[in-house]
DNA sequence: CTCCCGGGTAACTGGTTGGTTACTTTGCGC
DNA sequence: GCGCAAAGTAACCAACCAGTTACCCGGGAG
């Protein structure tokens, strides 16, 4: 059998330089999947782009499909990581809740090629997701955090009661994605510019009122 | 020169039998789109799914690409028509708002398809779509109709005041979108279940919930 | 110095894919 | 019913693409 994702025998400690070409790798292929899609996306160019060869990428990777689920793994760690140093518990409600909207907001600005990744693998329905040992036992950070402040906000009768904390976690990942994700689709009915640092910011702000106003008692 | 899209001189009738068939070709093509975006997507099983031939999709579209742009222009006209039927103007504000945000979640609800299409045309910075004649040129009747409400509610003191338009329309879509759109990938998370009808419809009351709680004055 | 192996290269392969060409069938006007 | 253009078929093609194979190189251990 061919050696396929791993170098020599099981997690082999893999030298600086393997490791190395594996990040360029894994960069690029980031860059390639999010522009282009699974399917849309080449082989030769994510090796070429990272500076390496094909035979590099099946020797780290084994096949395409597993390189693109070891991009996604990883964009889903990072965004989780950095969800992870939000402190909202020391806030009061609803200055925590405006801090967890701004971070995803702003997260979901700086990183469409998360948002991109998402979509094509939602085009796939979550097949690669669903194999994944990572992902699914991945938890939010911020949903949980989520769930403190809408706790808190409700019982010092800052928030409305009766909030469904993952609806309202959808809502918020919502008001986001669909912008960037649809930037461009948007763009042809309302001119462009929606993209400008600042239509962000407006769209920030009203994401950060409908929010707040919905939590109102 | 070869006949491309038009099968003898400009937008000659065509025959009930062409039209039918290319009927069919853009139904299976919708199908092929939606489930494997663009690049993966095969022109040879559009033309077999549609019971017909790949030299018949050229003749009628001359290029895969031409054929997408159709289909997505289709799928955008036929929500804009469902859209036309909405009618609002002699509700209540609060009725009429309710109405739009309903049509707007059902309508996504039931057109997953055209969720994948427009993901997909975004991955392509609507290349397709801005090439379009027709799109660009296609008001939303639905955007109309909500900058009416909007203007009732605030002027009879139900809404509150400085809402933007724009903002909220786009939210309304968001709100949906997102859901149907990332449904296999929320259901990483939530576990499955969330495509069945009660999610759906705890979806849609969430929705009224976020849009009607924002707007109180 | 030299053996050796992990890391790297380039050329190849078999199946696919968008698009075309040469040819046959269907049905409508006369 | 017949002539002929429109509609349809199938075989073909060149480019492409994921994955493989045969081979090379450089540097660390002995």
């Amino acid at each position: 059998m061919p050696d396929g994702a791993r170098s020599s025998r099981a997690d082999a400690p893999l030298s600086a330089r393997a490791e190395a070409t594996r990040q360029r790798l894994l960069d690029a292929a980031l860059v390639e999947f999010s522009a282009k899609g699974l399917a849309g996306a080449r082989v030769d160019e994510i090796a070429a782009r990272a500076g390496a060869n094909k035979r590099m990428l099946y020797a780290h990777f084994g096949s395409k499909e597993e390189l693109w689920l070891t991009v996604l793994e990883a964009a889903y760690a990072a965004k989780r990581a950095e969800e992870r140093d939000l402190a909202v518990d020391a806030l009061p409600p609803v200055e925590a809740m405006r801090r967890l909207v701004q971070f995803n907001f702003r997260y979901t600005a700086a990183h469409p090629e998360f948002v991109a990744l998402l979509n094509q693998e939602n085009l796939h329905r979550a097949a690669h997701l669903k194999r994944s040992g990572q992902v699914p036992a991945m938890y939010s950070p911020m949903l949980e955090a989520l769930r403190g402040v809408l706790a808190r906000g409700e019982a010092g009768g800052v928030f409305r009661h009766g909030v469904d904390a993952m609806q309202l976690y959808i809502t918020i990942l919502a008001v986001g994605h669909f912008y960037i994700s649809n930037l461009h689709t948007l763009g042809t009915i309302f001119g462009a510019g929606l993209g400008s640092q600042a239509a962000l910011a407006a769209r920030e702000a009203h994401a950060m009122d409908v929010v707040l106003g919905y939590l109102r008692p």
